[in-house]
DNA sequence: GTTTAAACGCAACAATATTACAATTAACTA
DNA sequence: TAGTTAATTGTAATATTGTTGCGTTTAAAC
């Protein structure tokens, strides 16, 4: 989100989650926190360069276990992650809203208010979580398709 | 589905999309029928062994194309390959079923007969497509569950 | 049967992800 | 505040997944 959030918050979410508070952590949180959009791990990569790969897959599979990010994939199968906003527990994520995959720019959004309306399986299967995607375009790239 | 389709089915769905009849392509249509789950990229690959990895991607690629077969990303992110039930045409799927993916045995169930629940998204995104993608375990892994 | 465009196989490569281990450092304690 | 230690990082090597270019083969059309 485009809220500003500081250091100091962030400090706090480690130490919160029993992680040390490191750099690449914490630059880390402060870019994702920066973007109303989910980070692609390429995104992630080009921009962090100076962060050694494996310390980024680490980090964010640390998060991810904590709850503190969730991983979606894009159409294109390429992993994307964005800050979990609620209540996401150690190993109990609750991201059961909408990604929005833009096909024209890529983005994926995190609509989190979207509520995912009611579903019955069929019988003997027991689902535990459920994520709804869509595709087309974003507010940004519709508005430019105008022209 | 394990309802038993005959090599002339495939062959005639080939030719009906103007692709050459040739053995890799109805060994990949062959065993897609054979099962009712999706089949990964890796499982492929390992039962295909001696059709070239490359030749593969080609098929897969060819047959998503012309809306023989949907690709769908599992929770890992990997790819799984599933027949195309109803009328896809070329370059336009209409596979917005619900897939279940088992967190216990991985495999991706195509539920065909579910359908979508009508979704309103926040103005501006102008949605072409949607998936909803539902986890837990399936109604094999469930029986066994239960022990 | 000949011809030809499509499809295949091979080799090389690019991108993404994982493992093992040594070096560093945040956090704790004395 | 220095010393200790477990967690984290960096490096190297490797595995997996996907792509590109090109020469060879083959299905399909004539």
């Amino acid at each position: 989100m485009a809220q500003t959030l500081h250091n100091f918050h962030f400090e706090d979410l480690l130490t919160r989650h029993h992680l040390k508070k490191t750099a690449p952590r914490l630059r880390v949180l402060s870019m994702m926190s920066s973007r109303n959009t989910a980070t692609s791990q390429p995104d992630l990569e080009s921009v962090m360069n100076d962060i050694d790969r494996v310390t980024l897959y680490r980090i964010l599979s640390a998060f991810e276990e904590k709850g503190i990010i969730h991983k979606v994939f894009d159409l294109n199968g390429t992993a994307n992650y964005a800050l979990c906003t609620s209540n996401c527990d150690e190993g109990h994520h609750h991201d059961e809203h909408l990604h929005f995959n833009c096909t024209n720019c890529k983005n994926v959004y995190c609509l989190n208010d979207m509520q995912l309306p009611a579903i019955n399986l069929p019988a003997g299967f027991e689902p535990q979580a459920f994520t709804l995607y869509a595709s087309g375009l974003c507010p940004k790239c519709s508005k430019k398709a105008v022209k």
